[in-house]
This record gives structure tokens, sequence and C-alpha cells, in this order.
DNA sequence: CCCCTATCCTGAGGGC
DNA sequence: TGCCCTCAGGATAGGG
């Protein structure tokens, strides 16, 4: 469900109820784990006192004092709410962490694509370094391996996009919503871009996140923030899910094609490919 | 290696 | 009302 921006906004609104909490007990649904050992593992959570909370990209942790931490990814439709024990339990409730405080936090997902693993902090910074530079964290000399990276690519620069390796945080709606920005081709290959043009992407795509944080995040199907609001930012998107809406800057009907399985939004006028501009078959770089 | 496909799941919505 | 189909903010093993 949720990409960069909903993750942190989350992270924001729970953080402040969970530090500093003695974590009384934990309750598991079965189906939810794959093996007996992971559900067993939690239990040395018991008696452990919450320290702070993180995020990188879309992988979200909490940091327990000892050597634990608990690593989240909340798939498509993961939610986190802190509630009130005695509050009636949704349906796909899977993880309840009770503290001394009769308050307890709640993960709850229909589809199950989500993950909640116990790590250590080792295993959980090998997991973080598994992840490219996050746009509400990167720093400017980070773009030059990113983009560096891009142009060794012959995959579409929308698939690159979704790459968890190369960039963080970046989901299905803000890559339409970046390559708008950036007047880019989503089936454009990586190889194929400029470092001009890959730096006004790199530039578009912390701008869209950016404001979609300010917006507390989109909510397009299933996503709510901590306490269970919807985020207002779909009504700031350009692109995303609005097949034959007309472009906010040409009036042309925005199109839908598929990449790899998943939709993409682009305005066909504003964000031409490089086979289509140059007639003549040579390759400029746009 | 690199890249694409299928797969893990439930639920909402549309057509008939 | 129900049945069947498609689609959905993600990640990844495995095959070509």
């Amino acid at each position: 469900m949720p990409e960069g921006p909903e993750i942190e906004t989350i992270r924001r609104d729970i953080e402040p109820l969970l530090v500093s909490q003695v974590i009384s007990k934990i309750w598991v649904n079965p189906v939810f784990f794959k093996t007996k050992a992971q559900i067993t593992a939690f239990k040395k959570l018991e008696g452990k006192t919450i320290h702070s909370l993180g995020r990188h990209g879309k992988l979200l942790w909490i940091d327990t004092a000892y050597d634990q931490s608990v690593l989240i990814r909340l798939g498509m439709t993961g939610r986190l709410h802190v509630q009130e024990k005695k509050q009636i339990l949704e349906k796909h409730t899977h993880i309840r962490i009770e503290f001394e405080n009769q308050k307890e936090l709640r993960f709850i997902d229909p589809r199950r694509f989500g993950s909640f693993i116990l790590s250590t902090h080792n295993n959980k910074n090998s997991e973080i370094a598994r992840l490219g530079p996050d746009p509400f964290s990167w720093k400017e000399s980070d773009f030059k391996n990113i983009i560096g990276r891009i142009q060794k690519s012959n995959r579409s620069i929308k698939n690159i996009l979704l790459d968890q390796s190369i960039i963080a945080g970046v989901g299905n709606i803000y890559a339409s919503e970046a390559l708008f920005v950036a007047k880019i081709f989503p089936e454009q290959k990586g190889c194929e871009l400029s470092t001009k043009k890959l730096t006004q992407l790199l530039m578009a795509s912390q701008k869209v996140m950016n404001t979609a944080l300010q917006h507390r995040g989109t909510s397009f199907m299933s996503y709510v923030d901590g306490w269970g609001e919807r985020g207002d930012n779909f009504s700031h998107l350009f692109v995303f899910a609005k097949t034959n809406q007309p472009c906010i800057n040409c009036q042309t009907l925005i199109s839908k094609i598929t990449q790899s399985g998943r939709s993409t939004f682009y305005c066909k006028r504003c964000q031409q490919s490089l086979v289509n501009r140059t007639r003549n078959g040579t390759s400029d770089m746009i």
C-alpha cells in the first residue's frame, strides 16, 4: 500500500506513542508466519523497552534496548495502529505488541504481502545496505552514483525507479509522477538518458515525494496513516490513476500502459520517447 | 550477470 | 443476489 511518504507519515504518527514503552506481551496470528521459530522468536521482546523507530525507503524498524530490532514491510495492504487493548480487533490483525500502559501496536494486513521480522542490529544494517539512497535523505554526492547505475541499465526508466536497490522508497504512484514532472517517457531505457535529464528526474522524485509527505500520503485504495485517517495527496497527483483525464500542461488525455505487469500513467505529448523524437534514426540523448 | 514472469493473498468493483 | 473476471501503493525466487 505504501511508498516512502506513506511509511514516513506512519512512522511519525506512532513513534511518540511507542518510545520508552515497555513491551508486556506479544500476540501473533500463526497464519501470518511460515515457521514456528519466527513466532517463538518474538517472545524475546517481552520485557524489553522500545528505544526508537527508523525508516529507509519502504523499510520501517523498531529498535529496542539490547540487540533486538523489528523490521517491518507493509507490502500492499499493511497497516500499523496504536490502540487501546480493549478496542475491538479488526479482521486480518496478525500481530499485537502490548505495552504496560494498556495500549498495543497492531499490524493489520489483509493480503499478507507484508513482513514482520525480529532481527539483530547487524541483520537490520545489512537489510538497509541492500537499499539505494532515499530521496528524503540523499545528498547531492549520491546523484553521481545513482545516475551512473541508471545509465548502465537496459531496463525501462519506470522499472529502474521501482528498483529499491537503486533508489529506496519510490513505488508505483511516485514513479509515474516523477517521470511526468521530469517529462520523461516511461519506456525510455536508462542507458538512453542524459545526465542532465536524470538529474531532473531525481529532483522530480524528491519533489513529488516531499509534496506527498506534506499531505500525509496518497490514499488510493486502502492506505491510512497511524491514526487510521486517509492522506490528502491524491488530489495533488498529476497522472497516476488519471486515465483519459486532461494533462494539466497540454490537455492531452492521460494514457495508461502496463510495464512488467504494473500500471504506468503518462502524458504522451509531454513525455515523448527518444524514438518518436528522432525520425532520422540518430540517437541523440534526450 | 541482467531482466522478466509468475507468485504470494484478500477484497472491491464491474459485467452479466 | 451471485458468479466470474480484473485489478490493486510490493518483493522476490527462478528461468530464459
